[in-house]
DNA sequence: TATTGTTATACTCTATAACTATA
DNA sequence: TATAGTTATAGAGTATAACAATA
């Protein structure tokens, strides 16, 4: 009767090997340094930047605004942080890394790295690249079916 | 100053392609039927089996003892599954699904398929085959890791 | 003593939406 | 009216561990 095969089920494998490279690395940015998944993506995403608003922030980590928010709100009272209003338009926030978070970045950053390459040493370069595009090519697909409903 | 980039995290590019793939499809065996991801699992694989320990359920599905039981014990419940103790070591419950939790597998089923077919339009073949085994390698790699620590 | 499975508890995440302030 | 951002709240998921029954 088995009309579909669950370890076969692409969506079903995808989550399970997504949900072991998160643990692996939460291991890092969340027991080590306290970091929230959120948090740690903003840290990351902050670093890359100067200044920044905070609607940027959310299309570059994928989190929603409250998700922003409350990441922001934990970082900013850690010193991570500074907000401040946009005189242009003063509804907008501008963040920045403070140093404090520049500091902890540079902490964070090299062992979240290594966890990486110690998983990307499973492939060659060829098959790294081929990976992402995969990648690439079905998130693109899953977001046309969430347009789509 | 930026040591990493982001968007070019291995793990980040992972979390927010299963995150999109696990929305589309929970849309289906949620939304509409009302399963959490874990009931959905343990459906789908009871289905390939005629009866079932719990604790192989549990690697099957990659779930734990306590998703396990929370799961079969709300699709109990609902009459979707049976279990019976073991008589030959007391300790074990044995799985199988009813009548009923064969119906409604035989509905969300091929909602479920068709999700996954849209998917993989976007891939050839070839590509899909390969992304499978590549996920494989990634999985194994973080698997070390875990185990390590 | 060890294992199977359940339950308790606390914690985190998520989703929806109401709300404030600006525009 | 619309947008940026915050807050409230409820529900779902997760982790740790205590526990009962059996081996």
């Amino acid at each position: 009767m088995p009309a579909m095969r669950l370890n076969e089920f692409l969506p079903y494998r995808l989550a399970v090997v997504a949900e072991a490279v998160s643990h692996a690395l939460a291991a890092v940015y969340g027991k080590r340094y306290a970091l929230s998944r959120d948090e740690w993506r903003v840290l990351a995403q902050l670093a890359e930047v100067d200044e920044i608003k905070t609607t940027e922030l959310g299309a570059l980590t994928t989190l929603d605004k409250m998700q922003v928010s409350r990441a922001l709100k934990r970082l900013e009272a850690d010193g991570m942080v500074e907000r401040r209003i946009d005189d242009s338009d003063r509804r907008n926030l501008r963040v920045r890394l403070a140093p404090p978070g520049r500091s902890l970045y540079r902490k964070v950053v090299p062992m979240a790295q290594a966890r990486e390459s110690f998983l990307l040493e499973a492939l060659t370069e060829q098959e790294r690249q081929t990976l992402v595009d995969l990648l690439d090519k079905l998130l693109a697909q899953a977001r046309k079916l969430r347009d789509a409903g």
